[in-house]
DNA sequence: CTGAGGAATGTTTACGTTAACATTCCGTTG
DNA sequence: CAACGGAATGTTAACGTAAACATTCCTCAG
């Protein structure tokens, strides 16, 4: 059997068995004054007894909204930022007492026009769609006219909000904090090549270079593990102007780290090294990494807001939310040479 | 205004539109192949026009379920632990393409009874209540005879099905992994003192080594990060007799190995080091630690399955998911003394 | 040409709830 | 003691959908 929405037990079921209207029981439902306590007690009784519970699709036929938000997500849902920025939407509906609808996609190249569909028969009253950074309908897709949508992308949107965090701001705080330092001589060790966080920290990196007019010197790339940050870490030990690493990823950042040290080089005496995501967390003993914090719990809660609660304006908002860098113990002033 | 359940526009404004019945445009919406093409054609047409989405809510009441499943949840979101089990959870849903149904409960001391009764009111077609370890009416909690009900839980309920993973187990088979390569001096390097996952994985710890007749050395405490683990390796050193750490998570495991090595100890030649949930991954180079795998997504994937499709017989399901050790390169033989 | 039969479409009804309005039953007041 | 008024409770209707049943229309066999 599909078990009943709500139970199976209605408001008259209760009412009948407490010899009352069925208005009457809404009411002790609703918590509504108006019920003599007498009254009141029998029909809770009654509601025990046969196991009442409300209605939820009865109820909000009538009241119209859902108080939930859906997120629909795609892809890989464990790395940390989309994580976070999961948990920033369950956080920030939970403080106004929504709840929380999340779909999964199977299909890791679905498109917005799949995801929302399906959102679109979900009890939500906002949807915020967050799929992989290429879907293909990006630009054609057209949101439903009548159900919120938020799109988390880096992508402005034409016809929805958008949100995401600042992944050039970044590659920019990054690069000017070295130059701040005094370093010029600024390197990226990369994760995978292909990944799309990849690419935009580095974009980010070399434009930056090349707007304060800095030498770019070709990125290196490998998986996204400290081993292979170690082992890239140990080519860049032949490039004595090197004095600034921006590492792809904490991970990288460590292995760069060990690599350097164990040439003889000090960090950060010798060669700076920023990480990003700032993901340690107290998992290395001694080794206070200088990292990038993005803001996503942030991001996830502005999702949820534009979503419950869109601006009325005609252009749909952009909001890109900046990170912060988090100074500890890897940056250091440029030696002089 | 409150967005409509459903857009706003019925089947009913779409059929006058295009100039049919509802019930027409009601199986254009279901795909029933009982309309003539042409006929689909303007329906389509005018639902577009209209933008017309399905009524969750007037669909639900009809069809008595919702195809979502509950989860409720108090306390840390983001340990590794519930975050991965809440991710298996979802997998699972979205394999049987259910949505799932989050609420976070601010109040960290929430009750069963409180979630319950807020779930009870949601979309649901069961409910999976995971609160604190310590809440304060596990035992009296009596879920609603409607609603399917799992609690995750290491402790076992009379009346709701419970499942989690085997927090004991994990210290069984670590102590019985490391007897097995030899070793009889087994300690334990604990994590933050009064935290559930410590007091669980020292007692069973404590126990395998009772049983075992082996020798109980009173265990050290620290938070749960590898500077203290460090610290705790640090005073290691002195027990000339120790030749196996159980460590309460990864980070003190980390902690505990870069110390002894500072004190000119080997691991493993001389130690042997096992950590707990094994959550490095990758992040610090050349250490491949040991440690124990929880299988956290099963658990979540089995909450669904509990809660969506519950067993029929009168004794409700008490299931311990097990976890494995992954064997890495910091456990050897013990050292001949 | 007639009627059977099937395809397409329409009508009715019920799902459980609650706002709005209607009724009943008091005690109180003039 | 009658009339008023407010508290408690009941009745009706509507929310949007889809199953069940009813009707219409067309095709095709006889």
């Amino acid at each position: 059997m599909a078990h009943g929405s709500g139970s199976g037990v209605s408001l008259s079921d209760v009412a009948k068995l407490a010899g009352v209207s069925a208005q009457t029981v809404s009411r002790v439902a609703n918590c509504s004054d108006a019920v003599r306590p007498e009254t009141r007690k029998r029909v809770l009784a009654a509601m025990d007894e046969l196991g009442y519970r409300p209605s939820f699709a009865a109820r909000s036929l009538r009241a119209g909204c859902y108080y939930s938000v859906g997120l629909a997500m795609s892809g890989d849902i464990a790395a940390t930022g989309r994580r976070l920025q999961r948990e920033g939407v369950a956080v920030a509906a939970a403080k106004r007492r929504y709840a929380m609808t999340l779909i999964l996609l199977e299909d890791e190249e679905a498109t917005l026009e799949e995801a929302s569909s399906r959102m679109s028969c979900l009890p939500v009253d906002g949807q915020i769609l967050y799929l992989g950074s290429s879907t293909e309908d990006f630009a054609t897709f057209e949101p439903p006219s009548t159900l919120p949508t938020v799109i988390i992308s880096t992508r402005h949107h034409p016809r929805c909000a958008t949100v995401s965090n600042d992944q050039m701001g970044c590659s920019v705080s990054i690069v000017d904090y070295f130059i701040k330092k005094g370093h010029r001589e600024i390197r990226f060790v990369g994760g995978r090549r292909d990944s799309y966080s990849n690419i935009s920290r580095q974009k980010g990196w070399e434009q930056a270079l090349r707007t304060r007019g800095l030498r770019v010197v070709e990125p290196m790339h490998g998986d996204w593990t400290a081993d292979s940050g170690y082992e890239l870490g140990m080519r860049l030990v032949q490039d004595r102007a090197c004095t600034a690493v921006y590492a792809s990823n904490d991970a990288i950042a460590v292995g760069v780290i060990y690599a350097l040290r164990d040439a003889g080089l000090r960090v950060p005496e010798d060669v700076s090294v920023i990480g990003a995501d700032d993901s340690l967390e107290g998992v290395i003993p001694h080794l206070d990494l200088t990292s990038y914090r993005f803001n996503d719990r942030q991001v996830g809660s502005i999702a949820f807001d534009l979503a419950t609660n869109p601006p009325e304006g005609k252009e749909p908002p952009h909001i890109l939310v900046p990170g912060m860098i988090v100074e500890r113990k890897t940056v250091a002033q440029a030696p002089q040479r």
